[in-house]
RNA sequence: GCCCUGGUGGCGGAAUUGGUAGACGCUGCGGACUUAAAAUCCGCUGCCCCGAAAGGGGCGUGCCGGUUCGAGUCCGGCCCGGGGCACCA
């Protein structure tokens, strides 16, 4: 019977759905492993580059399930968001009906791949029994003072009529659509989890199974610097200005002050100045600059005509204003110490500032500053930073002769027991903005009264549902600001009129929290059960895509913080392993004069076999990118499965590449996925219809059904290893092996062996193990029984060939019994013609023996 | 600029602690089966040289150098690709 996989998958599918294998009772005992994979924005057809994500996931869970775990794998749906929104717009479907219809489709698309999810405990974002919850998580936090109300120039995209947070904005562009973002001064909701940056930032060291390279992320984005907070005083003023610093043992060497041009006391400062109207347009032309401009432009600076006091030098030293001070990060006012900082020399360099030098470099470094001995701060042509026990303060009182990190030390007391400052720690992370000013998102539960102000939707009236009549015309902001009904309301306190808060939730908020709802999807009276939940949580294995390495993983981790400190939760930590899946690229079409990616129909080739533009004749080149629509290059999974089977797309996608990596999609490839895919099935009909018995000549007359016995542990013991260590492609061919060697006995008797190796094969390509497994005449699913395990006797080999090195060059080798023991090696070794005509009347310096696998003759 | 990665055949990729580089798969070539094609099966396939053949020799993991009996793996210095951050004081 030949191997046709469109006949028996869809048939396993629906078993597994019939007897709800992947169903958990969570309030079952048992050795609990909760899987879970990115819950996925609803936005339509899937291509096999998402695959690769639940694939992976469903070959862990399988296995686990195997293993004896009781296992818990969910899924769930992050519905609500822009996309759904601009298909209103666009084509006039409701978010609602467009977001639900995509799920359905998704949701076949799992089906047919195969994939395990416990749909019980499905949640949606986007319903209200959901979202609710966000509302209550949003009130909870308000009560703590962790939500507020706040004015901050905000990122605004024109197109989509929105705010973006800052990490929504790349290269000073709308992530979504692509247009110049600008800036703009609103009123806005906020997270405070600049709170939590040092928890956050302490807590990456706990996540042991964490990549470093996520765990750097959040770190550099957290941005946690230590230093000190230093007044200068500034005699005009009547009061120090406060700077902040990292490099506190630099103080000597500072011979400037810069603020931002946002600076509280800027105005005071230049008042009397002479060219007061001048510096005031600068100071405009900066603030309206877009976050992106101002990063693109030159250092430039103003000098105010005032002067503060270096508290340490006691000189009076120059204030200034300039561009590349960041009004938000820090006091927004430096200490400029140019010849120990490059930015400070630079701009020292352009307005000719003086410099000192104060840190020198110390004993023993290799590379010295030219200025060295002189002082001459002349010869300095950038600064030099010295930032380790490399640097040795110079010029610098009390401070002179330590070496840097001592010095710092040091200073910080001084400066703490001369109350004019502290040492401190500031982060570069900001408040979590996530008002958005959209309707298909959670409703933000508050209420402003002219009388009361702003008030809470008490708890006990929430869901505050996000109304489903209003108009989609894609203009003039929010629809839900025109929706009376929605909007007017009256006051939970007096009663009185009042208006509903119209913005809502980043969608982020929803994502945060929704691994806790798995656990009680369907409790309308609590958040989550967290008794079930504290048993449940952490995740035991997150999996999903890089591109959320900061912002949902940072996010999710700050949420989980404020729920233990609510005293929910008992961990602080989300989840507990974490594995970051690569994306899958494919070859498109590029034109080479627009640039732009050309349709595969319209696509032709030349004699030469350059591919051109069917419409236009201009040569195209063939560039390798991510999957995407607008690159005409994404391989639609029904295709494939039609044609090759679920199974084969499984096996390929995991074969492919290590899944951490990048991978390029081969069609050719497929096709070996499949072959074995056949071989295995064609195996499995001959053993099945008794042809197995045979014996078939081997060497010696007889199969070598030991040899088969000691490759199957040995592929036992390789698949389980691999699939622990996330190598599905290398545990892929392990199996290929084994089947190549039990092909080599296709006669013998191997049952027992192809059996196992169905086991092996089933969370790679489920279908076929399952089908294969009935037709020998078991009973039950192969998910259902139990992972074999190696016995490491049997997994021995019988000989031993040792390789015979020369001075190092492989000379030959020698086959001797196992265990390879030192002495029979040396015999096997010097009884060979060959090896010993290498050797001969040479002089035998030392014999090295590596057990089981070389021995090398050293001679001279 | 800073940080993190990676560089192995025609291609995707294998290679515990340094110990026979190229597993497995794709492609390509040759053969079997077939009226033919597809599918399937078998063999070969890193490069170069000697040989009719059996066989033998040399080179080879981005480049240069080092340590070692022995380096894809360790050390030093470069080159190139990918990703993240980017005036964060």
């Amino acid at each position: 019977m030949q191997y046709r996989p469109t006949d028996i998958e869809p048939k396993w599918q629906q078993r597994w759905a019939d007897a709800r294998v992947a169903e958990t009772d969570v309030t079952a005992p048992g050795d609990k492993l909760y899987m879970l994979n990115m819950f996925p924005y609803p936005s339509g057809d899937l291509h096999v580059g998402h695959g690769r994500n639940y694939i992976l996931g469903d070959a862990l869970y399988r296995y686990f399930r195997m293993q004896g775990r009781a296992a818990l794998n969910p899924m769930g749906w992050d519905a609500f968001g822009l996309p759904a929104e601009n298909a209103a717009i666009k084509r006039g479907i409701h978010p609602r009906e467009w977001t639900l219809g995509n799920i359905q489709r998704m949701k076949r698309q799992f089906a047919r791949w195969g994939i395990l999810y416990d749909w019980s405990k499905e949640i949606a974002s986007c319903e209200p029994e959901y979202y609710r919850w966000n509302q209550w998580l949003f009130l909870q936090l308000y009560k703590r003072g962790l939500a507020y109300r706040g004015t901050a120039p905000v990122n605004w995209c024109p197109q989509d009529q929105t705010v973006l947070a800052n990490e929504q904005v790349v290269e000073g562009r709308c992530e979504r659509c692509g247009a110049l973002v600008e800036q703009r001064e609103l009123s806005q909701w906020f997270l405070r989890i600049t709170d939590y940056a040092d928890r956050l930032d302490a807590g990456l060291d706990t996540l042991e199974h964490w990549p470093e390279k996520v765990k750097l992320m959040q770190r550099n984005w957290i941005g946690r610097s230590l230093g000190a907070d230093v007044e200068f005083p500034v005699p005009v003023l009547g009061h120090p200005i406060r700077v902040f610093t990292t490099r506190p043992d630099t103080i000597y060497g500072a011979t400037f002050m810069v603020l931002a041009p946002e600076h509280r006391d800027v105005p005071a400062l230049i008042a009397d100045h002479p060219d007061r109207e001048a510096i005031e347009a600068w100071i405009t032309g900066i603030r309206n600059q877009s976050a992106l401009e101002r990063q693109e432009k030159e250092k430039e600076g103003r000098f105010t005509g005032r002067h503060a006091v270096n508290p340490f030098t006691n000189e009076e030293i120059p204030i200034w204003l300039g561009n590349f001070v960041l009004p938000q990060y820090g006091t927004g006012a430096i200490m400029s110490v140019p010849a120990h900082d490059q930015r400070d020399f630079e701009f020292a360099q352009q307005y000719g500032l003086p410099m000192r030098i104060v840190v020198a470099a110390a004993e023993g470094r290799t590379s010295r500053p030219p200025h060295e001995e002189a002082d001459e701060t002349s010869a300095l042509q950038e600064a030099f930073t010295f930032k380790d026990e490399s640097g040795i303060s110079v010029n610098s009182g009390e401070i002179s002769g330590l070496p840097v990190p001592k010095a710092i030390e040091k200073i910080i007391a001084i400066i703490e027991e001369r109350g004019i400052g502290k040492g401190t720690v500031r982060y570069r992370l900001r408040d979590w903005l996530i008002s958005r000013q959209r309707y298909w998102g959670t409703p933000i539960p508050m209420i402003y009264c002219e009388r009361c102000g702003l008030e809470p939707v008490p708890e006990d009236q929430l869901p505050v549902t996000l109304p489903l009549d209003v108009p989609f015309t894609g203009r003039e902001g929010n629809p839900l600001a025109k929706h009376d009904a929605f909007v007017n309301v009256s006051c939970p306190r007096c009663g009185g009129a009042a208006k509903r808060e119209t913005d809502t939730m980043d969608t982020f908020v929803d994502s945060s929290w929704y691994f806790l709802r798995f656990i009680t999807p369907r409790d309308d009276e609590k958040i989550f059960d967290a008794s079930l939940v504290n048993r449940w949580l952490p995740v035991d294995q997150y999996i999903g895509g890089i591109e959320h390495a900061i912002l949902h993983l940072l996010y999710a981790r700050f949420i989980t913080r404020t729920l233990h400190d609510l005293g929910l939760l008992q961990f602080e930590e989300p989840f507990t392993r974490l594995f970051n899946q690569g994306v899958i690229t494919k070859e498109g079409y590029k034109d080479i004069l627009t640039n732009a990616w050309v349709p595969l129909d319209e696509v032709v080739f030349d004699d030469q076999g350059t591919a051109l533009h069917r419409e236009t004749r201009a040569p195209l080149i063939p560039e390798v990118g991510k999957m995407s629509k607008s690159r005409f290059n994404v391989v639609p999974p029904d295709v494939l499965i039609e044609r090759y089977g679920a199974d084969t797309e499984r096996v390929y996608t995991l074969f492919i590449a290590p899944p951490e990596k990048e991978a390029a999609w081969s069609d050719e490839g497929v096709i070996g996925a499949y072959r074995f895919l056949g071989r295995v099935w064609h195996m499995g009909q001959q053993i099945c219809g008794g042809q197995a018995i045979l014996p078939v000549p081997g060497q010696a007359g007889l199969p070598d059904l030991h040899r088969v016995t000691r490759k199957l542990h040995q592929t036992i013991d390789a698949v389980t290893t691999r699939i622990e260590r996330f190598e599905f492609n290398t545990a892929i061919s392990a199996l290929m092996e084994l089947s190549n060697v039990l092909g080599e006995h296709a006669g013998a008797n191997i049952r027992d062996a192809f059996e196992t190796l169905l086991k092996l094969l089933h969370p790679f390509a489920p279908h076929i193990s399952e089908e294969l497994w009935e037709l020998l005449g078991n009973e039950g699913f192969v998910l259902t029984s139990k992972w074999p395990v190696a016995d490491r006797e049997l997994m021995k080999e019988d000989t031993v060939v040792i390789a015979v090195q020369v001075n190092g060059k492989l000379r030959g080798q020698v086959e001797v019994p196992a265990p390879a023991e030192e002495q029979r090696v040396m015999e096997a070794v010097f009884n060979s013609e060959r090896i010993r005509s290498w050797v001969a009347e040479k002089e035998i310096v030392k014999k090295i023996y590596v057990p089981g696998k070389l021995v090398n003759v050293v001679v001279k």
